[in-house]
Order: C-alpha cells, then structure tokens, then sequence
RNA sequence: UGGGCUAUCGCCAAGCGGUAAGGCACAGCACUUUGACUGCUGCAGACGCUGGUUCGAAUCCAGCUAGCCCAG
C-alpha cells in the first residue's frame, strides 16, 4: 500500500482505465484524474474527458479521483489556435498541441500538488531514456495504435516524470485485460473525431466559435486562375481533399492549396500534384537529441501526418529555428499546420514540428 | 429565314433493334485519439416530347420542342 503515486489521466475511456488499473497491479498507488477540458453546448461532455465513465473506473479500482478544470487553459492553447489556423488556411491539429500544453501542464500540476511522483497516460508509446541522458518515446507494440506522433512536443521535464505503461499491448489485449479486470469501459468503442467536434463538423464548430464572420463562398481555382466553381469557405477544406467539392471534372480532383488571403481554393487537376519532397517545420521540439548545428543533417524516417508510413528522409537544420525535411520519395499532401515527426532507426522519435510551408516537386 | 448537327442520371459519356456500360459528383458504411486519403455499398422503372414501324425501339420513321453550328 506504499507505492509510488501516480497521477494517471484518465479520459472515460478503454485505454486510460487499463492503464490505472495495470499500474494498480504493479504496486503504484494511482491517482484518477480527469481533465474537463470543454463542455458543449448541451452540456455533455467531450470524448477526452467523460467524468462519469472515468469515475466509475476509479471506484471499482479503489483509487482517489479527481475532475480537474481545465476549460480555460484548453480554450486557450488548443481550441483558439485551432480556429485561428484555419482561418489563415492551415490544417492544424490539436490533439498535438493539447499533450503538452493542457494534459501534461495539468497533469505535472496536479502530480505537484498531490504529492505524486510520476504522471501515466494510456497512450500506446514507450517512454525512454537515452544514454545520452535524454528522454524520448519510443514505438508501440501495437504499430496500428502507435501514438509517439502525438507526444513529439512533451519536453524532457514532462517525460522523465511520465510512465506508459501501454505501449507493450495491443489494442486488443487492452480489451481483454479491461474485461478480465471487469472495468465498465472494456466494450467502449475507440475515440475518434476531434473531442470538441462530437458530430465531426469541425467547420460549424469554428463558424459557432470565431467570436466574428467567417469567410464564406469563394471560388475554386485551377493552377491558373480559372474559376472551376463555388466553395464554401476555405475553412471546409484542407489539402488533398478530394470528397465535398462538388467538382465533377469526369476525374477526381483535389485541394491542392488554400489562398485564405484572396478567399480562394486551388485545385490540382491531377493527383501528382499533390507529391513533394520538401517540407518547411516551425516551432521544432527535439526529444532524442538536444539539437541540431545550422547545416547538420540527420538521417530519419518522418511522417507528416499521423496516420502515413514513416517514410525515409534527412533532416537539416536552416536559418534560423526552422528545420528542412527532404523525403527520398515524394509524400502526398503535406498540409501547412499539420506535424511532421522524425524517427531514428530504433523507432525512437528525434522530433518534430509544425509544417510551415512545402517545398518545390 | 434557309442548311446541318445534337438531345441518355446533377456533370461527362457508352449504346447502332433485344430489354440502360463507365467515369465524376453525391449518399451511407468501414477505417481513424487531428484534417485528409483510401476501401466497400448505393445511385436512370427509363433514354427531350408526341405518334408510327416492329414480337420487341434509347436504338428505325414522322412531326414537334430545345440547344449548337454554317449561311443570310
């Protein structure tokens, strides 16, 4: 019963609740906490943070739970950046940017007041430390549910007090220990959408929460200026976007870029269009290494959104705090607010950032 | 006003007397802790209209209507 304690952050769900329960069965004392990060409108709560099913969790476990507000901060880092980067045309991602600037914030807030001595998420990844005294995370087990894309941005504070004890399992064992441990949540299905976008309209959600108009129709444009037809705002679309143009070109055609500025959607006629090698990150967190020198290069395989193989790559440090990833092969539809994430050959994540722009070919 | 051409699902388009291909778009589902992509399924009771020929027509004939082109 003298354990080390754990704050575990846990969602209402499958994975979170497996989580408390396996550091339970390994002599930690975990603490239950969840993070209400939004209400909608009718009140209920989001996916990432169903109370009610995290409590029940925490109590047929036996461990002390806590509901931590979050509102405002998640507001601020994620939700208000999400709707100002679609409005400048990005394609962001969110759940990037809640990791580490709500969930571990709080939680190694919460770990501090508590008294804790780590954090635990239920997230499929490995946490490392390196012989170079780094932390970094490492791939999961389970390479369907592998979610180091996800954490690139925790910075080495947040991960040396961070344990994962999921990344050796697979989705479906999770299942089965959930069932066998009798948690309430073993049938739940699997999250998915943004949680603060329950129905998936993300793009009522920003014309309900931009706090002014939203721009609206405009025109869809092919390479050179002319007009294919009617879009319905540049805040509906995101590159390589083939469903919902409404464009029947007795072909299939895609977004191919977003002009917020002239309220235009450009069209690529044929998919190649699509592939580059070059890919512009901002706003680089590096995990397994402390840095790159201007002009270094470094071996790795990236992706450049989460769900795309990692693919061969070198990545090299330029003016500045930007960094120049260069595929061997092109990649498909790059998106300016989407992360690309670098990997060395161990599966360890070396870091990642915020595609800024995409280069030539 | 003469002459010619064309009219098939929202768009494009097969079909050429034997009982409506296909593509795009669209919809639903699957996949998915971001947006996408992708996959699967569905999608013309009817071929501009009206008659006629025929066992049988979108396919042949006539008239009408509409659009396009060339002449004036």
């Amino acid at each position: 019963m003298t354990g080390k304690k754990v704050i575990v952050g846990m969602s209402g769900g499958v994975d979170s609740a497996v989580c408390a329960y396996l550091l339970k069965q390994q002599g930690y004392d975990p603490i239950g906490v969840t993070l209400r990060t939004w209400v909608s409108p009718d009140g209920e709560e989001g996916r990432c943070c169903e109370i009610d099913d995290a409590r029940r969790v925490a109590m047929k476990l036996g461990i002390p739970y806590y509901p931590v507000n979050c509102i405002d901060e998640f507001s601020r880092e994620v939700t208000e950046p999400f709707i100002s980067e679609y409005l400048c045309g990005h394609t962001p991602n969110p759940c990037v940017l809640c990791n580490r600037a709500v969930k571990w914030e709080k939680m190694r807030y919460m770990a501090k007041v508590l008294q804790a001595d780590y954090i635990a998420t239920g997230h499929y990844a490995h946490v490392v430390k390196l012989d170079n005294g780094r932390y970094t995370v490492g791939k999961a087990a389970c390479a369907a549910k592998d979610q180091t894309y996800m954490l690139y941005r925790l910075t080495q504070e947040d991960l040396a007090e961070t344990l994962m004890p999921l990344g050796d399992y697979t989705k479906q064992e999770v299942r089965q220990i959930a069932a066998d441990a009798g948690l309430p949540v073993a049938e739940k299905a699997d999250s998915q959408e943004i949680c603060f976008v329950p129905d998936g309209n993300y793009a009522e959600y920003i014309r309900q929460n931009a706090g002014a108009p939203v721009p609206g129709e405009g025109d869809f444009v092919d390479e050179n200026g002319k007009v294919l037809g009617k879009h319905k705002g540049v805040i509906c679309y995101t590159i390589g976007q083939r469903k919902g143009l409404g464009l029947a070109m007795g072909h299939p055609v895609f977004v191919k870029k977003l002009d917020a500025e002239k309220n235009e959607v450009v069209i690529a006629l044929e998919e190649d269009e699509l592939f580059h090698r070059e890919v512009i990150l901002r706003d680089v967190n590096f995990l397994s290494i402390p840095g790159l020198n201007a002009g270094e290069k470094l071996r790795c395989t990236a992706k450049v959104r989460y769900h795309h193989n990692n693919s061969p790559a070198f990545i090299e440090m330029t003016d500045g705090d930007r960094v120049k990833l260069t595929f061997d092969e092109p990649v498909r539809a790059a998106a300016p607010g989407q992360s690309a994430v670098f990997y060395d050959d161990k599966g360890y994540v070396i870091g990642g950032g915020i595609i800024a722009e995409v280069g030539k070919q």
